[in-house]
DNA sequence: CTATATTTTCAGTAATTACTGAAATTTCAA
DNA sequence: TTGAAATTTCAGTAATTACTGAAAATATAG
């Protein structure tokens, strides 16, 4: 298994950036590979190609099946696993996006609510919770857009990026649709 | 200078986080210190608040300085460099987001775009190039997307995030706002 | 069952990243 | 200027994270 300059490129680069996507080398290449590969690979293969040990891609597998990263199959006459990617090109960034919040975020969100229910002692305890409380809030309302913008389907999700910075406009239209609508008197956007 | 817990707590787990953030142990508990501390502080401060030495919390203060997450001032008769943080809560996580992009993502998109150049030569080649250009529009999207997003004023983010999972319901508005504009009765608003 | 192919685990080691202390540099009051 | 206070640099070391090879466990054909 020779790979072709094309995707070796892919591959090694893929290596690199999975240790500040906060996967390994290993697991980002694996991924890299399977993701540009026609055909499902067994272990063996894999090993061969990236030049790891076979234990490191054991490894590796493990921990991209645990996101679901890889699809699994049998081809007839191999008692060996192959191993492929989800077709979705969302999937990867999604998961990474996924686990990062559970390793980056929620654990600082209860943190902060832990630190909201504590009664300060000093002028200091008290200026330090409110500003832990500006950011509570701030990390709890990002969190909740964040999943809410997460149950998108990718079509809508495309639909939504699409219109860049015609975010604002759409914020604008909303408060003219209030009036047509008879709401109440739209608020001045401080939008630049 | 001796940290209350409530303080010690956030300090602490700010630097455990700041590794898994892309900064440091170091840079994230100076700039946990300094995001809750009423008062400016100088270096040797730090240093003894957090029992770092020295020139540990001389390079931090330098990284978080190049990111502009310090404020720098003098105090009268006092030769030594005070540091607090900016009092915007965005700040850290705009700051985040834009080293990570820097980091993360646009090495991978200009690999990608460069990938794109290459006239494939086998079958393979064919569908691990076809594969890039997945990968490859879906980053330059979310990319555009989030310059867009990143130069909304702090006010306008937050109206937007606070919509939530309306923001689907803000795309039907979208469609529903052109049959008004084109002079049609509005259909009423489901929005919550 | 048994033998063998395949996969997984894990202790030891290699590679990477973070931190310290000593020395060098800069700043500024006198 | 000068020299003492303040800051920065950097080589060496400590701590963390990633990888390997050997051994154990699991699965399946016969």
């Amino acid at each position: 298994m020779n790979l072709s300059p094309l995707a070796q490129d892919f591959v090694l680069h893929f290596g690199e950036m999975g240790s500040r996507w906060g996967i390994n080398r290993t697991v980002g290449q694996i991924y890299a590979l399977l993701f540009v590969s026609q055909r499902p690979l067994n272990a063996d293969e894999i090993a061969e190609a990236l030049a790891f040990s076979r234990s490191n891609v054991s490894m590796g597998l493990k921990e991209l099946e645990s996101w679901r990263l890889t699809k699994l199959q049998h081809l007839p006459n191999d008692r060996r696993e192959y191993f492929s990617a989800p077709d979705d090109v969302w999937a990867i960034f999604r998961i990474l996006a996924e686990e990062r919040r559970k390793r980056e975020i929620d654990p600082t969100l209860s943190m902060l609510r832990g630190a909201m229910l504590v009664t300060p002692a000093t002028e200091d305890d008290r200026h330090a919770q409110a500003r832990m409380k500006q950011m509570h809030d701030l990390i709890e309302m990002a969190t909740l857009w964040f999943n809410d913008v997460q149950r998108l389907e990718p079509e809508t999700l495309k639909q939504l990026m699409g219109m860049g910075a015609t975010v604002t406009k759409l914020l604008e239209m909303k408060d003219k649709l209030k009036i047509v609508t008879g709401g109440k008197k739209p608020k001045t956007l401080s939008g630049q």
